[in-house]
DNA sequence: AGCTATACTGAAATGGGTTTCATGAAAGCC
DNA sequence: GGCTTTCATGAAACCCATTTCAGTATAGCT
């Protein structure tokens, strides 16, 4: 029942446990046949230390925490696989939470994840302008930061300066609205993203700023944030297509809420791109296997992954680490945006 | 630097450990004012007992180790939540392994879970047939579930008898070739899946039976098993295809399989489901989205990661467990699927 | 032979909690 | 008022490893 331990070892070997921790950790050197004796008897009962022990004393757990919002949203998990793979060149697991973006659970996780004494956070999906929400969750993630090693990843939280790992949202955002200015569309909608989530108000901002760049006029009718989901997408986009004036491209938030869009287009008996030019946000896989393929931003979700255990292995290990580092997302053009019909 | 401590609680309160631990867990009863001290320096210096210590002394750490196959195919975030649902309610968090099929991998995290002592785990993807890597890989699970409470989630392995949870995929299988042939087919191919894999093997066995039941005959070339991906299904498709007699439908193992084949034959200029029916297996959240929404078979993943929490649970717990609990699938009927052309 | 450097090993402290046992004080009971 | 409970608390053992300190034995050197 009880697991073998350093005395079982110890007692049948007739050493005392030290030379057992010796011998497994390698730290000083024993006689060859002691040591032999040893490892035949840790390889027969298939011991292996405990790392609560272990930990306790060393004070650290190997295990990195990491916040996500949504994992059914294709992109976190990609996000996940950099983190992993990153993650597990040092050693080190992951101890996943799923919030679903409710704060409650956050605030929870967190404060798990404190007990468990996880040698570092990876938080995922800031949001922002939750008023006491917003205000108590920030403080807690700073106070948290201040004891244990914390980073965010897209999207920080205001009045912190919590260290961040970022795609350039605002950058992305510029280069998906000049390439729908560009096949010629003047009427461009905005579709998706909770208005509290940093990644909403970061790309509402580029948006309208890319907008008046190149000259055109947003039309407050037309931008319809909403949720994350597939649904909200399609939600949005069967209001647009409600409208008396609509326009002929959405930007989309993500790549789902793209989906959702293309979905109740084509519902409507529209073409895509001829009739309605959608362009997603993310790249995820399936993106160039959905039908039409999805012109879409790509923001490196697995090297932004692997970038933020990184800065964060940096963090544990006491060095001095940018404020904020930044990736830089690529338009990916296939083929869900078009020039317009005359 | 360092956290703060139960000592440290206790020296600023001037009473013993033990009284804090007292208040802390609420074990024994405490005077009020001594009380009310010592939760306000709790609140203070916001103390979180040391879940190592704790869990050193209680032998349980509160984790449940999961080892998911792949991530960023939709079917396990789906699994994931439901498990995750359920671990919370009784306060556990789990330990995330991304193995990407990969054995050395399955075999190293697994370690990793026992040096960590999690309460118990949570392995999804069975393999079968091999050869050596399988019969190391189940030596190792079936000696590790001796020690830790462990549950196979869709997917056994061969020669052990180690407790499971799973979707019955053998008549979820069934009732898509049954759709097919009731809606005229007589031709149908088989796509997708790693033929080492337990799911693959069930699924082909499946086919064969219900292909024969329904009176038809199996053709070998149409049999084109390949792994879960997107690609695979286009290949698949596309190599299909190629062929001078070719089927009116397919079945695929997985919806990302179907969605692959239904792209490949999109391009190639063919109407689905007018010329090439095609029925995956899953139901991810995208399959009512994508267009044509996919008709498949769900497998309830979401009730798949609760039952295995529970059934974990019950482990943990020494209560007794069926060696199989089983889930029923349901096909559902969308538009990917129709009546063959005349 | 005598001395030092090195190999090898064990005892004990440590990390941060929980729990049992013991004890003194206060309360309840006749 | 004396006895039994109950309340309230502290001391100490325990969980399982790592690491320091100290000590013995062997090897190396002059």
């Amino acid at each position: 029942m009880r697991q073998v331990t350093i005395y079982d070892i110890a007692k049948e070997a007739e050493v005392s446990i030290s030379t057992v921790s010796r011998v497994i950790n390698d730290t000083a050197p024993v006689k060859g046949s002691t040591r032999a004796k040893i490892e035949e008897l840790i390889q027969k009962y298939n011991f292996q230390p405990n790392a609560m022990a272990r930990g306790l004393l060393k004070n650290e757990t190997g295990i990195i925490g990491v916040i996500v919002p949504d994992l059914t949203n294709p992109f976190f998990p990609e996000v996940l696989a950099g983190v992993e793979h990153e993650a597990m060149q040092s050693g080190h697991t992951f101890l996943l939470s799923n919030t679903i973006g409710d704060y409650a659970k956050e605030s929870e996780y967190l404060s798990i994840m404190r007990e468990k004494r996880v040698d570092g956070i990876i938080f995922m999906g800031g949001r922002i302008n939750l008023k006491h929400c917003e205000e108590h969750l920030a403080q807690e993630l700073v106070q948290f930061a201040s004891v244990i090693p914390t980073v965010l990843v897209n999207g920080g939280l205001r009045g912190t300066d919590l260290i961040r790992v970022a795609a350039d949202e605002s950058a992305g955002t510029a280069l998906a609205v000049q390439h729908l200015i560009e096949l010629g569309h003047t009427g461009i909608g905005f579709i998706g993203g909770e208005v509290h989530m940093t990644t909403t108000s970061i790309k509402l901002r580029a948006f309208r700023k890319a907008m008046k760049e190149g000259g055109l006029k947003v039309r407050e009718e037309w931008m319809l944030p909403d949720s994350f989901s597939i649904d909200s997408g399609k939600r949005q986009m069967h209001n647009l297509l409600a409208m008396k004036k609509k326009p002929t491209a959405v930007f989309c938030v993500n790549d789902y809420t793209a989906i959702g869009a293309i979905k109740a287009a084509t519902e409507a008996g529209l073409t895509i791109p001829d009739d309605m030019s959608v362009v997603g946000f993310d790249d995820i896989p399936l993106a160039h296997h959905f039908i039409p393929e999805l012109t879409t931003v790509s923001q490196q979700a697995n090297e932004l992954g692997k970038t933020a255990v990184n800065v964060l292995k940096a963090m544990m290990n006491k060095e001095k680490v940018k404020k904020l580092t930044t990736l830089e997302p690529q338009l990916i053009v296939r083929q869900s945006a078009g020039s317009p019909r005359k």
